[in-house]
DNA sequence: CTCACTTACGAAGGAAGGCTTCATTAGTAG
DNA sequence: CTACTAATGAAGCCTTCCTTCGTAAGTGAG
C-alpha cells in the first residue's frame, strides 16, 4: 500500500504532471485553458508552465490570431525532447519505428530475415533496422530514451526468451541484455500479442474500451488481454496462452485453412491459408466450409475468454485479420449462441504495424510512469 | 483521465488519508511512528491528527508504559465510528453479519429459508437477520453506513437480479431498491462468488496475491476473479460465467458426484455429493472413481482460466471445499499436465462465512473509496 | 530520594505553493 | 482614433509543511 504523504513539492509535482498530461491530451493550450482543465488558478499555472519550460518539457508556440482581446500565449508539450523506438521481431521480418515521446511515428524500416537465420544474424538485423530509423530522421542513439521490442514466445520479466516455438534458436536468449549492449537507453521486451493488444487499445479500434480481448489469429494463435486499461501479464507473465488447452481447440485451428482442397497444389505452406481465405471471399463452397470449421474452433477458445472476462470488445488481429470480412460474421454468429452478452467484435485496423506501434506505446507508457517518479532516477532532459 | 490539479487543501486531504490508512494498517501508533511512515514531520502530523480527532475519525489511547523517555501519546483509527452489514442470501439460509469500519465482525446471525419460499418471505428473512445483528450489538439502523448483499445469479450494476437459476422467483427483482426501503444507508449488491473471492483475497488464504481465481465448487459452479488486486466484474458485469461453455465441462460436473453408486438409496439429492466425497475420503473405489471424473471436468474449465490469466493463486471454495483434502491432490495433478506454470492451489479457510465476510469487505472498500471523495457527499460523521 | 539520561511534546519562525485582486497591455471592431 | 475585450504580470494574503529549540515526563543508577 502506498503510504507516502505529501510535501509541498509533491503538490507541485502533481500539478506539473497534470499540466503535461493536459497538454499531451489536447495539444497546444493557452494558460487559461490549461488552468481551467487542471483546476488551478492562472497565476499558479503560469508558475508551473514556466518551470516546465525552463526544464525543456514545454515550449511556447505562436498565438492563434483573429480572436477578440489580447491574444493568449500558447504552450505545447515538447514531444521531441526525447525519442523512442519500437521493434517487432517477427519470423520473416524485423520492423522498427522511431517516434517522439507522444508516440507519433517519425520513421519506419523493415529488414527481411530468413526464418531459420542464426541468432547473431537476427540480432544484426535488429541493429540495422533501428540504425536505419535513426539515420532517416537524422538522430543518433543518444537521442533515444527507450527501446521496446516485441517477440513471440514466453518472455520473462527481465527480458529473456523463456520459450519460442516460432524461432527455436531464440529460446533462452537474454534479449534485453543483448539489446542493452547495442543501444544506450532503457530496454523493454514484451510478448508481441500483448503489444498488438496495447496498440489497438491506445490508437486502434479499441480506444474507448477498458477491457479488451485481442485475438492474434494467423499461422500461430495468441491472445493479448487489456484489463481495466492495463495490459494483463499474469503472475508468471504467461497470461493469454489459450492455445495450449486442447479442449479450447485453438492450437490446430489454422490447419483447417492450410489443408483445404481449394489451395492450388505446390503452394508454399505459409501462403496456403491466404489462398483459402481468398477463395472463401469469392464464394468457393469448399473454402467456405474450411473457414466454417476454422471459425468453429476459433469460437470455442474465444467464447471461453468472453464468458470468463466479459470484455467490452473483442479485436481480431494478426495475419488473418486482413480477411476479417470473411471471418467476422460467422464468428459473431458462433459467439452469439454461446455467450451471455455478446461483446463488440471488431477487426484490427492497424495491420502489419500493430506490434511496432504497440511497442512504441509500451515505451510511451513506460516513460510516462517515470515522469515524476523521483526514485527512478532522472530522465535524460533535453537542456 | 484524471486531470484535477491540487490545492493546498488537497495536500492535506492526501495526508489525512495517508494517516488514516497507516493507522488502520498498523493499529495504534505514536505521532513519531505515524510521521515516519507517512514521510511527514512530526509537527505536521500532529496537525493532521488533531484535525482527524476533532472530526471523530481518530482517538487517543493510553500510552504504552515501560519505555525509555517520555511516553508518547498513541492514536488509533476509530473503526467504531460507523458500522457495516454484510448479507449472504443463499438458497437455504440468509446470513448477516455486523462489523465496524475495519471489517471486524461483531455479531452474526442466520435465518433459515425454504428454497421455494416466496419473494416477500425471503425479504422478510433478510430484515430479521439484519435486525437480529443490530439488536445483539445494541445498535440501530441509523448507525449503519453501508449494507452489502451477496446473491447468486447475474446482478446488474444498479443492483437488480437479471437472472437467478437457483432461486427463480428472484429473477427481475430490484433487490437494491427493496433493501433501500428497509435500511437507511448505502446499499450494495453483488454476485456471491465474487464476494467469496474478495473475502479470500482480503482476509483468507489469498491475502498476498494480486491475481486470484476463486472456484466456487458446490451444487452449482461459479468463479470469481481478482485481477490486479481488484474484483473483476466485466463490462456487462457477467465475468466468471465459465460454466456456460459446454466445452469447459463445468455445468454437468457435479452430476458425477450426485449419481455415484456409493450414495445410499433414498438420500435427498442435496446430500448426495457429500456422501460421495465422504466415501472417497475413506477409500471407497467407486466413490474415488466418481471424484476422479468430477475433477477431470473441473480441471478443464480451471485450466482455461489459469492459461488465460496466469494467476498467482487458485482458491477452492464453496460447499465442496470442505472436502478439499480429497479434491486438491487430483486437481493439482490434472492442472500440472495442462498448464505452463502451475499456480498455487489452496482450499478456502473461511468456510460458510465466506460470502458474508466478503460482503463486509465489499462495504469496507466502498466506504474507503468514499473517504475523501468530496463530490460523493459527506459521510455520516459520528460527532 | 535525587540526579542524569532519554524521548516526546509544543511553540516559534521561515519557506513554498497556491489564491485573489487589480492596473496594464495588446489585440479587434466600429 | 476610440471603445471594447481578454490575457498579462505584479502585489499581497492564506494555508501547509519544515526546522529548531526549550520544556516536560518518564526510567534507572547511586
Amino acid at each position: 500500500m502506498d503510504l507516502r504523504g505529501g510535501d509541498l513539492s509533491r503538490l507541485r509535482q502533481l500539478n506539473s504532471l497534470t499540466a503535461i498530461r493536459a497538454l499531451r491530451a489536447a495539444g497546444p493550450l493557452t494558460l487559461s485553458a490549461l488552468a481551467d482543465r487542471a483546476g488551478l488558478s492562472r497565476p499558479s499555472m503560469k508558475e508551473v508552465v514556466d518551470e516546465l519550460t525552463s526544464l525543456g518539457w514545454v515550449e511556447e508556440v505562436p498565438p492563434s490570431p483573429g480572436t477578440m482581446g489580447r491574444p493568449a500565449r500558447r504552450y505545447r508539450f515538447r514531444a521531441d525532447s526525447g525519442h523512442l523506438v519500437g521493434v517487432d521481431i517477427g519470423g520473416h521480418n524485423v520492423r522498427a519505428a522511431l517516434s517522439d515521446l507522444d508516440g507519433h511515428v517519425l520513421t519506419e524500416t523493415r529488414q527481411p530475415v530468413e526464418p531459420d537465420a542464426p541468432l547473431d544474424e537476427r540480432l544484426a538485423a535488429i541493429e540495422r533496422a533501428v540504425s536505419g530509423c535513426l539515420a532517416a530522421s537524422r538522430k543518433n542513439p543518444a537521442d533515444l530514451w527507450a527501446l521496446a521490442a516485441g517477440s513471440t514466445g514466453v518472455i520473462t520479466p527481465d527480458g529473456r526468451i523463456a520459450l519460442s516455438k516460432a524461432v527455436p534458436a531464440w529460446t533462452g536468449l537474454d534479449l534485453a541484455g543483448r539489446l542493452r549492449e547495442m543501444f544506450p537507453c532503457e530496454i523493454l521486451v514484451e510478448n508481441d500479442s500483448r503489444l498488438a493488444a496495447l496498440a489497438e487499445f491506445r490508437r486502434g479500434v479499441a480506444r474507448d474500451a477498458r477491457d479488451v480481448v485481442f485475438l492474434h489469429v494467423g499461422r500461430r494463435m495468441g491472445a493479448g488481454l487489456i484489463i481495466d486499461g492495463k495490459v494483463h501479464r499474469g503472475f508468471g507473465v504467461a497470461a493469454g496462452e489459450v492455445a495450449l488447452l486442447p479442449e479450447l481447440r485453438w492450437f490446430d485451428a489454422p490447419e483447417h485453412l492450410n489443408t483445404c482442397a481449394a489451395v492450388p497444389p505446390g503452394t508454399p505452406p505459409e501462403d496456403a491459408a491466404g489462398h483459402t481465405l481468398a477463395a472463401a471471399r469469392s464464394g468457393d463452397p469448399v473454402a467456405l466450409e474450411a473457414v466454417g470449421r476454422y471459425v468453429d474452433d476459433l469460437a470455442v477458445g474465444t467464447a471461453a475468454m468472453v464468458l470468463l472476462l466479459d470484455p467490452q470488445m473483442v479485436v481480431l488481429g494478426g495475419g488473418f485479420s486482413r480477411s476479417a470480412d470473411v471471418l467476422l460474421p460467422p464468428l459473431r454468429d458462433r459467439l452469439e449462441r454461446r455467450c451471455v452478452r455478446l461483446p463488440e467484435i471488431r477487426a484490427s485496423t492497424l495491420g502489419d504495424e500493430c506490434v511496432v506501434v504497440g511497442a512504441i506505446d509500451h515505451a510511451v507508457e513506460h516513460v510516462g510512469r517515470r515522469f515524476f517518479t523521483p526514485d527512478a532516477g532522472p530522465l535524460p532532459l533535453s537542456r
